[in-house]
DNA sequence: CTAACAGTTGAACAGTTGTTCAACTATCAA
DNA sequence: TTGATAGTTGAACAACTGTTCAACTGTTAG
């Protein structure tokens, strides 16, 4: 249905082999937002400490000492990367005095884990 | 079963809060080279390019010329991309004369790109 | 053979990221 | 009020990452 008549900025110095080809992904690609989206939401699982962060709090809640004591790290370390998962609402939280409890803040967590998980197993 | 005797190194300038749960939660956590591993793979999802040339090559087995044209970049940096998504047995590839033909080495992609999707929808 | 082209590679660069450090807020206890 | 403690925050730093550039390999066509 659709021509190559698209006015391709010349950033490659090949002659597109398959124009056929590439016109005919282009039309099942994604949205380029969701794709922007979906790259920065696996980017927040891609730290070992958000990992291990995230598994802790599947277990159990906790509090930002607990879970320095637990993965050996400062509190200032843990609060960084606490906040970064509750910016992309990962986590959640709730205040007893000068105690900050957090748990996590969704199910979903623990789909992607699973789904995850079997992908590294099978390497 | 197993106590808090653990000798901790002071990484922590508070006294734990909740030692029950802490000695709890460290039995459950995962081996540490799962949940480094798990970080890994998702760091390797975590990057828009590589994600865009995942879902192109999702729809049709494609050539780095014809990827680069796509997505609008050079060819060495789609090629370096996609030697990493080989690195990882993410792609495969088959070589006719000059050109390098790349497509999808496994199912697996489909699934967590699916999972992943949905997370990301629900926001 | 040579010229052209598909693709790869390594160095260099800018931009990003995670941890550390020090200073800070807020709450509790005396 | 004062001191101690739980937690947060911003700046600084080193380590890492993705793209660019230039040089390169290997294959095709003349």
């Amino acid at each position: 249905m659709q021509q190559s008549f698209m006015p391709e900025i010349a950033v490659c110095d090949c002659e597109s082999i398959h124009e056929d080809v590439v016109a005919a992904v282009r039309t099942q690609l994604p949205e380029e937002d969701l794709m922007i989206d979906m790259a920065e939401a696996f980017r927040i699982f891609g730290d070992s400490t958000r990992v291990r962060i995230l598994f802790a709090l599947k277990a159990h809640e906790m509090c930002v000492c607990d879970i320095s004591v637990l993965l050996g790290m400062t509190k200032s370390a843990v609060s960084h990367q606490l906040r970064i998962l509750k910016q992309v609402n990962l986590v959640k939280y709730r205040k007893v005095g000068r105690v900050v409890y957090y748990s996590l803040a969704d199910e979903h967590v623990k789909t992607i884990f699973s789904a995850c998980m079997d992908h590294v197993m099978e390497d």
